[in-house]
DNA sequence: GAACGGTGTTGATGTAGATCAAGCCTGGTG
DNA sequence: CACCAGGCTTGATCTACATCAACACCGTTC
């Protein structure tokens, strides 16, 4: 369908979200390469995908297509036991890399669903792992993802295995405004992009517990909600409730 | 003090031990290797070490030294809450590769602590990247292993988040039954090498808890417990615990 | 702008697992 | 061989969170 549009114009835009020129690069994969690998990094990325809102990407048991990039939007992956109960695995914006977990089966092990309207850059594993045959810069970032996205799940499972309610929606809160913070965005006020429903998910709790907790912080002055918008207002606070049970 | 000993024989220990005549090769880093390429990990392997029962191999916060993969024995490995808090991140054994957390900041992220005499070979992180540049297939095989980690992180991001102690302890048993099946061992009988307590830290429950449900599961006559004598007496049995909760 | 469904809050009650406590194995040590 | 410390089991009680339930809010659609 799209090949009926004039194939110039589509060469321009694709021109235009380049790498070299992705406002992203130093987060992605690009992160530590010079300009000439930059540039052969770019001609992997022949596809990039829109997805709506509430789309999904992948899903579990679907053969791996590629890694995935986020140029825009925000996601969550989840993860499926065999009986249907389900779980957030983690949540995605801008710069994150998906599609890990099916490197080892050559299968994608989660589903990803889109929870705002996102653009994604497709990176065909295949040649990722050629290309970064030649290019060490290349090769070490994607190590240092792969091993970051391991360490990530190391905090989570601490984060699951011995925090309280309130313990796990404050460090919650502090990592998303870390984030956003890295992106250029307020670390202070930002929209929850995922509904009460799946950070209780991703948290392990109910979400009647983590609308409880929000409520909690607010009485307290360490923050505002107003359904999807959150302001911290006492980011020390915040901290504080992490260390506070010994 | 190795040094006092004549060279001649330390090459001959060393020889022996060489990855292609290591039983563990079909499950470690060098699956999928041809002898020739083998031969070529196997002079990156300079180094083993013997680690006594409670020995340390490698600390959080100490820089990333190499990998380490596991000949013989058996190890846990802890994440550190900056409180004091510890969780057991997980339980390795043989063949089983360590470190793969250190590769994102050069700084290893968790303590590693042998839980009965065991052998290590270490592999200098900054060699294996270079020899993976020129081996395919070890490159393939090491992406393969971090992705495996991370797909098992997640599987017990979903045990903490969403099963009950039972479930817990049943996945538990079946995942250390199935671990224990590719290496030879018995799939039924087994001697579990950790304490309730760590077990517990693992699963994100208290020892007392822990303990518990192994009685329930012997009541029922799913395993008989004796100490550190584990005896499954009823797989499918334990399987179902897992699927009973919906 | 009325009606509706998805989302969020708050209260009342129930329960799985934590905590506290006591006693029992077991293996290592003098 | 007796002793002891660390590990394990089991019981009684407590509590944080789940569950159940009612209602309020908000954005969408007709």
């Amino acid at each position: 369908m799209g090949s009926a549009r004039a194939p110039r114009l589509i060469d321009v835009n694709e021109l235009r979200v380049a790498c070299s020129s992705c406002s992203l690069r130093e987060l992605c994969l690009p992160a530590g390469l010079d300009s000439g690998e930059m540039e052969r990094l770019d001609r992997l990325v022949t596809h990039r995908r829109k997805l709506r809102r509430g789309t999904g990407l992948y899903h579990a048991g679907e053969p791996l297509a590629g890694l995935f990039a986020i140029r825009s939007g925000f996601m969550k992956s989840c993860v499926l036991h065999d009986d249907g109960r389900e779980q957030v695995a983690g949540f995605h914006m801008a710069g994150d890399l998906l599609g890990l977990d099916a490197i080892g089966s050559g299968t994608h092990t989660c589903d990803t669903v889109a929870l705002e309207d996102t653009e994604v850059c497709e990176i065909p594993f295949a040649s990722l792992e050629q290309l970064s045959r030649e290019l060490p810069s290349l090769q070490h970032q994607l190590h240092r993802i792969m091993s970051r996205e391991i360490v990530r799940d190391h905090g989570v499972m601490l984060l699951l295995g011995s925090m309280s309610a309130e313990e796990r929606l404050a460090a919650f809160l502090l990592n998303l405004s870390q984030r956003f913070t890295t992106r250029g965005y307020s670390p202070s006020a930002f929209r929850l992009r995922m509904t009460r429903q799946e950070i209780g998910s991703y948290l392990g709790l109910k979400l009647e517990t983590v609308s409880r907790a929000f409520s909690g912080f607010q009485e307290r002055g360490l923050i505002t909600v107003r359904q999807k918008e959150v302001r911290i207002l006492d980011a020390p606070g915040l901290k504080a409730v992490l260390d506070s049970k010994r």
